[in-house]
DNA sequence: ACAAAGATCCGT
DNA sequence: CGGATCTTTGTA
């Protein structure tokens, strides 16, 4: 039909083996598209924060590999979603090649913001843990051609991570 | 088997 | 600032 929406590019789960601090700036901008009974949910990407292998003390993965964290060390292009406080999934990206555990969470687009809130929005729960970033998915992300300005903060709610916590790996536009 | 803590959010 | 609410993990 005339006037048929244009596709987006869709970023195949490739895109997403190198490191989570290199990705993370990248990931402001971008769509974030979620497909659930029928509905598409497209929104940009404004706030993420990057977790960085077994060191960083804010990373699950400093626990090691564990039942829950066993997803992190697969490659890049993975989902990771856990609940936190007994009500708030958390969306996660794996990047990274496999066995170096790291990982961005999505905490907000221009829709909604807060990490929480974010996936009850787009009905994003842990049926998706584990899988890989994919419209057979239902959850994928979009290239587009929108360049927010962001600036660089410490991360939200990981005081207990020592030094760890001062480190600049949220990214959040302006 | 049990206790503690948690990458949050909302209402007071 | 405290409560909600339950999974994950460490310890025994």
């Amino acid at each position: 039909m005339a006037g048929q929406r244009r596709q987006n590019r869709i970023l195949s789960p490739d895109f997403f083996k190198s490191d989570a601090l290199e990705l993370a700036p990248k990931l402001i901008g971008k769509y974030l598209v979620r497909e659930y009974e029928g509905n598409i949910f497209r929104s940009i990407i404004n706030e993420v924060e990057a977790y960085m292998g077994e060191e960083d003390l804010a990373c699950h993965a400093s626990k090691g590999r564990t039942p829950r964290t066993e997803v992190m060390y697969r490659e890049g292009g993975h989902i990771y979603i856990y609940l936190i406080y007994g009500m708030y999934y958390m969306l996660n990206i794996v990047t990274g090649e496999k066995d170096h555990p790291q990982a961005i969470l999505i905490r907000g687009t221009q829709e909604v913001s807060g990490p929480g809130r974010l996936t009850k929005f787009y009905h994003i729960d842990k049926s998706l843990n584990t899988k890989l970033l994919l419209p057979e998915t239902g959850l994928w992300l979009e290239e587009s051609n929108i360049e927010l300005k962001y600036k660089t903060t410490p991360r939200i709610g990981v005081a207990y991570a020592k030094e760890w916590a001062l480190k600049p790996w949220r990214y959040v536009a302006y």
